[in-house]
RNA sequence: GGAGGCGUGGCCGAGUGGUCGAAGGCAGCGGUUUUGAAAACCGCCGUAGUGCAAGCUACCGGGGGUUCGAAUCCCUCCGCCUCCGCCA
């Protein structure tokens, strides 16, 4: 969420900065200035009566205890009024600061100065490359093409439809050892504490992150029954329960920047993506990911983006993956960021690059959601954190640049060095299950 | 699913209708004392909104109600805990 009172007094500004992200904003932000007005005013004019009655309060306090039953019973009878007037003025209020509170939580994160402006992925801007393209002397496969039997989709759409995906054996090893392997590196060089989350929350937290309120569509939600009045979501990132871990919460000085990475299962109903990405494991209902979270203070925020992203990166270059890196443009940056790095792995079958981890900073706007803070030195006030995240790495998608980057003319796939220990094996095979 | 209990400031814990944003304690911060430390003593010590400021306002799990006045009474929702049942 952005400031209020920076939106009240900077309207223009926002709204310019906005339209970087899509022209429609300028229309739907068009009332907001007199919004914020009349809840400036209702303000002044609400706690003016509150001000008015507190005193007479104290006063009747003192009558009670005088005795002077009839002046008690006649001045209690003029303040009925008073009452009466202060609250329709706070009923005033509450709706003018309910409907500017929920306009506020629809709007998207200024984007960061430095973001190249676009409307679309074609104007992002390609930072930096590692590696290189690995060349073959046969026709690359895509990866369900690759150790057949390994990946099952028949059975996987048996049991729960489309879009979900059932690994068998080395398959199922290779996405095991993979977290194992993530974590590992986050935990022993990175710098990171790991940590287990829940993967089920209520809407709280999607509205601390910036999923809630505008993107419900994307999301599973759970029903413990029918009139079940607080539905429980299933998380569609880490990102969501390892934010949120510090919702409402302020840290102590010196305590800053933390680092958390964790694995969790996402669920996305993938609302909207009909068409695309229709074979294979790369668009699921349900995929696994290891997460990277790090609070920081505002100053060194900037910084600690770059680490993370460096630190996301890492594991990319140790399976020896080839890979870019864009940063995202205005139109393309997700709701709550500011800025955003893509990691793009190379994928043989398709010729491109594909997003296989986005690390995004989002400044204060997920702090002020959720409201974490930190006190910078003792006895100074608290203020917003800045939050950064990043996939380090989507499982599923190492997965098939594994296969796909490695794989061999007969379609089995030779491991890279760092995963063998882990694997038990050099190389794995397609299999009939 | 059945029965009961509880939600107060960083923590513990008073407060059952009237200067209560809230006693007291612990922790923390500043000081006195001390060669230094500990102890003792004194002071400070929640968050937010609004205003140029002094200040004013709000917040005792959330929402609603009763009342001139609610942390205190009523309703409702949420969360947590205990016991029983079921269960990985």
């Amino acid at each position: 969420m952005l400031d209020a009172r920076y939106v009240a007094d900077h309207l223009d500004e926002v709204i310019q900065r906005l339209k970087n992200r899509s022209s429609t904003w300028e229309s739907q932000l068009a009332d907001l200035g007199d919004l914020a007005s009349q809840r400036r005013q209702l303000i002044g004019t609400t706690e003016a009566l509150a001000a008015r009655r507190n005193a007479a309060n104290q006063e009747m306090s003192k009558l009670a205890k005088g005795g002077d039953r009839e002046a008690f019973a006649l001045r209690r009878d003029e303040l009925k009024a008073l009452s009466a007037e202060l609250k329709s003025e706070e009923t005033k209020l509450s709706a003018i600061l309910k409907t500017f509170e929920e306009r506020l939580m629809s709007i998207p994160n200024l984007p960061h100065a430095d973001a190249p402006v676009g409307s679309s992925e074609e104007q992002n801007r390609v930072v930096r490359e590692w590696g290189k393209k690995p060349s073959f002397d046969f026709e690359p496969k895509a990866h369900y093409d690759l150790v057949p039997g390994l990946l099952d989709f028949e059975r996987a759409s048996k049991l729960s439809g489309s879009r979900f995906s059932v690994l068998w054996a080395q398959a199922s090893r290779l996405e095991r050892s993979l977290i194992t392997y993530m974590l590992n590196v986050h935990t022993e060089q990175n710098g990171y504490t790991e940590v287990a989350v829940p993967y089920l929350v209520r809407s709280a937290p999607l509205e601390g992150t910036g999923q809630l309120p505008k993107f419900e569509q994307d999301l599973f939600q759970t029903k413990r029954h029918e009139d079940d009045e607080e539905p429980l979501y299933l998380i569609p990132t880490g990102e969501v329960p390892i934010t949120n871990l510090h919702a409402d919460e302020i840290f102590e000085p010196g305590s800053l920047p933390r680092s958390y990475c964790g694995f969790t299962p996402c669920f996305r109903s993938e609302a909207g993506s009909y068409g695309k990405d229709v074979r294979g494991l790369f668009r699921q209902h349900q995929f696994d990911k290891v997460e990277l979270v790090c609070f920081a203070e505002a100053e060194k925020s900037e910084e600690a983006f770059q680490k993370l992203t460096a630190d996301a990166e890492s594991i990319l270059q140790q399976l020896g993956l080839h890979y870019r890196v864009v940063e995202l443009c205005t139109g393309d940056l997700g709701f709550s960021a500011t800025k955003t790095y893509d990691l793009e792995v190379w994928l043989p079958s398709q010729g491109r690059y594909r997003e296989i981890s986005s690390c995004s900073l989002f400044g204060d706007f997920q702090a002020r959601r959720a409201k974490i803070r930190y006190r910078p030195a003792v006895k100074q006030k608290p203020q917003l954190v800045h939050t950064i995240n990043g996939s380090g790495l989507a499982v599923g998608r190492t997965l098939i640049a594994i296969l796909e980057q490695y794989q061999e003319a007969d379609g089995s796939v030779s491991l890279p060095a760092a995963l063998r220990p882990l694997m038990g094996c050099d190389e794995i095979a397609g299999q009939k299950f």
